[in-house]
Formats: C-alpha cells, sequence, structure tokens
DNA sequence: CAGTGGTCTAGACCACTCT
DNA sequence: GAGTGGTCTAGACCACTGC
C-alpha cells in the first residue's frame, strides 16, 4: 500500500524492511538533526505529514508517539506538536538530580570560574569522538543555593560546535547552560550516560566548596548526546551532598 | 458508546470521566494487584479482553501498550502478553545498577549475614506506611565478585506480608531477592525511588567490605513499591565504588 | 469558528509461535 | 492451521486552543 519508503539499502545487501512509522520516525529526527525544526519550533500537523508521507494519520500518530516519549517532541491538545526545549522546568530536572534534603527542587545559582580553550586530552577526546589534541573547550563552574556551593562541575566541548563562546556570554545568562547551547550554538542535547561514584574531596576542591578536606563527594561522570547518538559534551561533577541528595527513580 | 464504566465517582461530587482505554489500564491493574494473573502467566489475549470489556481491540491495545511501556506487562509476538517477573535478566538490572569497570555487568554472589524480626523504628516504619513497633523482618546481607565485597545491604520487609522468611530459605536460593520475594511471597517489586549519598566508612563496615576506614561509599536509600505504588521494602545499601560504578541513563 | 491533538471503532493483512 | 501480537487504514467524534 502506497509510497515506498525503504529504499535505502546497501548495494549488494538483502534489503531490510522496517514498518512504516519507524520510518516516519526516521524521517522526523532527520529533520530534527537537519535543523528544519528548531527547539521550541512547532512541527507540521499530523494531517500534513500524513499526506507529505502518503501514510495514514494514525501511522504518523504512532510514530510522533514515540518521539514524544522519548522526549525529542512534546504534544499539546489543541495547539501543535513542538520539538522539546531545556528551557521547560520539566527537561530542566531531567539532567539535575540533586535534591536539597529540606525544600523543593529549585534551579541554582552559577557562577563561572574559567572558560578556555585547550586541546583535547586523550580520555576527553576518545569520549567526544574527536582525535587527541583537537580543540575543545573546557569549562569549570560552581553552582550554589543561597550562597552555599554543592557542585563543582568541569564541562568539555568540542570547540567545532561551540565558536566564540566566552566566561561573559556564560556569565550573563540566567538560564540553564543547556538552554544556551540550544539557543546560541545550536545544540540540543537529548540524552546522558552518567557514571557514578563516591570519592574523597582533595584540597583544592575543598575550599572551592567550603568543605572539609576529605569530605565525602558523589563524582558524577556525565557523556551527553545530541541527535543521532552523537557525543556532544563531557561532564565531570563533584557534588556534595551534606545538604542535598542525587534523586533517580528505578522503574 | 458502548458500556458504562466510570461509575465509581464519589457521592455528591461530579463524576470525572476518564478515556476508556485508562479505565481498562484499572481494571487489568486490579487483576495484576488482586493475583489474578501471577508473574510470568499470560493474560488474557487482546480479543478476549475486547469481548469482556465490551471495547474494540485497539482500546484494549492502547491500555496494554501503556502497561507494557511501565515494566508491569511483557508483550511476546505470536506468543501472548505475560505479567513481568524479576527472573529475566532485563528486569534484573534495572534495580542493580552497580556495574564492574571491567568486564560485563553481571550477577553477585550474596551472603546473608542476618535476618530477624524486629519492631519497626520509626523512620522505617513511616516510610513502609506502618505504624512504629509494628513487626518487620531486618535482613542484613553481602553482595561480592569473586570474593571481594562491593555492597552491604540492610533490607526492611513488612513482617505481616514476609511470614515466614528465614535467613535459611534466603542462603538456599540462588536468585535475585526479588525474584524470591513474588514467587514466595507474593509480592512483585514494580518501581522504586533512590536517594544517593557520599559517605565514610566507619570501621565496623569497612571491616566488612575489607576497605580501609574513612574510605568513600555511596550511600543508597531506596524505597520499594508493588502494585498500586504501596511501598513493601527499604533497602539502606553503601557501595564501594573502588571497581564498579553506579550507572544511570538520563533521558 | 477552524485547526490541532486525543479517543475510539471496525476491519484488513502481516509476522511470529506452537502444534 | 489456529491463535497470538504488530502494522496500517479510514473515518467518526471529542476536547482543547486561539482567532
Amino acid at each position: 500500500m502506497s509510497a515506498a519508503f525503504d529504499s535505502l539499502s546497501g548495494a549488494g545487501s538483502a534489503p531490510t524492511f522496517s514498518p512504516l512509522y519507524q520510518q516516519i520516525k526516521g524521517l522526523i529526527t532527520q529533520g530534527l538533526q537537519a535543523g528544519d525544526w528548531k527547539p521550541g519550533d512547532m512541527i507540521p500537523s499530523e494531517i500534513e505529514l500524513a499526506a507529505r508521507f502518503k501514510v495514514s494519520q494514525g501511522t504518523v500518530r504512532k510514530a510522533i508517539d514515540e518521539l514524544a516519549a522519548e522526549n525529542l517532541l512534546v504534544r499539546r491538545q489543541g495547539k501543535g506538536t513542538f520539538v522539546a526545549t531545556h528551557i521547560e522546568a520539566r527537561t530542566q530536572f531531567r539532567f539535575l538530580r540533586l535534591t536539597p534534603d529540606e525544600g523543593e527542587q529549585r534551579y541554582p545559582d552559577s557562577r563561572i570560574l574559567e572558560c578556555r580553550r585547550v586541546r583535547a586530552p586523550a580520555e576527553i577526546a576518545r569520549l567526544l569522538d574527536l582525535r587527541a589534541g583537537d580543540s575543545t573547550v573546557l569549562i569549570r563552574r560552581l553552582l550554589s543555593h543561597s550562597g552555599t556551593p554543592f557542585v563543582l562541575d568541569e564541562i568539555w566541548l568540542p570547540g567545532a560546535i561551540f565558536r566564540g563562546i566566552t566566561s561573559e556570554r556564560l556569565a550573563e545568562s540566567k538560564v540553564p547552560l543547556y538552554s544556551l547551547f540550544e539557543s546560541e550554538f545550536g545544540t540540543k542535547m537529548v540524552r546522558a550516560d552518567e557514571q557514578i561514584r563516591a570519592v574523597l574531596a582533595d584540597a583544592t576542591v575543598a575550599e572551592v566548596l567550603k568543605i572539609p578536606v576529605r569530605s565525602p563527594l558523589l563524582s558524577v561522570d556525565r557523556v551527553t548526546y545530541t541527535y543521532g547518538d552523537k557525543p556532544v559534551e563531557v561532564r565531570k561533577g563533584l557534588y556534595s551532598t551534606r545538604d542535598h541528595y542525587y534523586k533517580n527513580e528505578l522503574s
């Protein structure tokens, strides 16, 4: 029935077919990757996409349902379907898991300690899929709640994507870094993998976080990915859990 | 159209309607709670459920889709739809997040240090929705990989549900605790909330885990829920992250 | 009011599993 | 082959949004 997709199989190999809605899903994801629609934009309506792809509305619907479940799109009844953005509170706390022991989860104050371009060390290069020595941006940053610091972050970004990033531009912004990355540098962070360990604060860290030397800290190593599972950020965080805890829901 | 559900609204209040598939979802969940179908069992086919509830197959399908997404059910093409169980490898690692620095994630050896009935301390009672002083079971347990211990757990269970649990019964079993709980005590753990902090090992803990005193450890406080969001387990774990890390995927 | 997503139906056909 | 879930269609109607 209807349009022939799946026309993209390798030369000699037997073509592999996939369900129509999966192919539609792929086409929409390509549109997101290519920047056809930017974060916050409305994508075409289900009816229009159905016409464009020559499939039924139900098929488009299933594709969009899955993309919404993966947090790439957000449906709003009566309005349309929109590209997810980090400005929404919901998305912010998907990535910021520290919660105060007392009171609500709220957005912390950020102080940029440093922002400079450096050649990628081997480990960072490997994680970011670059070559050792390629240009990267290193940001060091301190998060605090009402004057009390609780997170020290070291953030590595590919230099090629984040041109013109400076300490000043970062400092001026009151929005989360991920919002800035998507609005100013066109890079939408989609998902992340974290490796969490317990470590001790050395003298330098202890001073910055205003805690005793050898205090226990969470060490959180994060690799963040954009569309197409492309790694675009390495973040090494040290979290003080004296007044906060890392919240996780297993389901 | 068709059967009138939603007949369960409070006396004076205006009845609130919900989509049919949500109601079907509720009915299936009730069946799971009531034990109509046990973990591993096949539930009735979509066609039969549709007939039973007097709705279309598509509506049942949407209900089941959501329950499968919540990991309560597992679909198997050509076979049927089954109640999820902790015996499957997939489900096991949903709750065991520690991964070795080197090598694959694998299931650890377990040693029961202690298993006895105690009156619930106030904190545990609150978390388990019991009264302080109610009967609970306290299990202390050590996990290790090839002789090296890396997790010390303290597990609290409601005494009323876990009658006849003993150190011996636990020790004999080679399956994960959650498998045992569901097969022997009819309690299926469905989801959990964790609070993670960094702490230091005291002398007692250090000895058991064979690490130096004041080593950094992950402190993981977990509350586990069955069907209907009923809390049925409190687990306080201390994880050594010398050779392991806690793996988390943010999406 | 028109346009959007949300629900529900009825039916066709496919893919997989077991006997 | 019979029975299961998986895909796809076409169309109806509802609920919400904004003009």
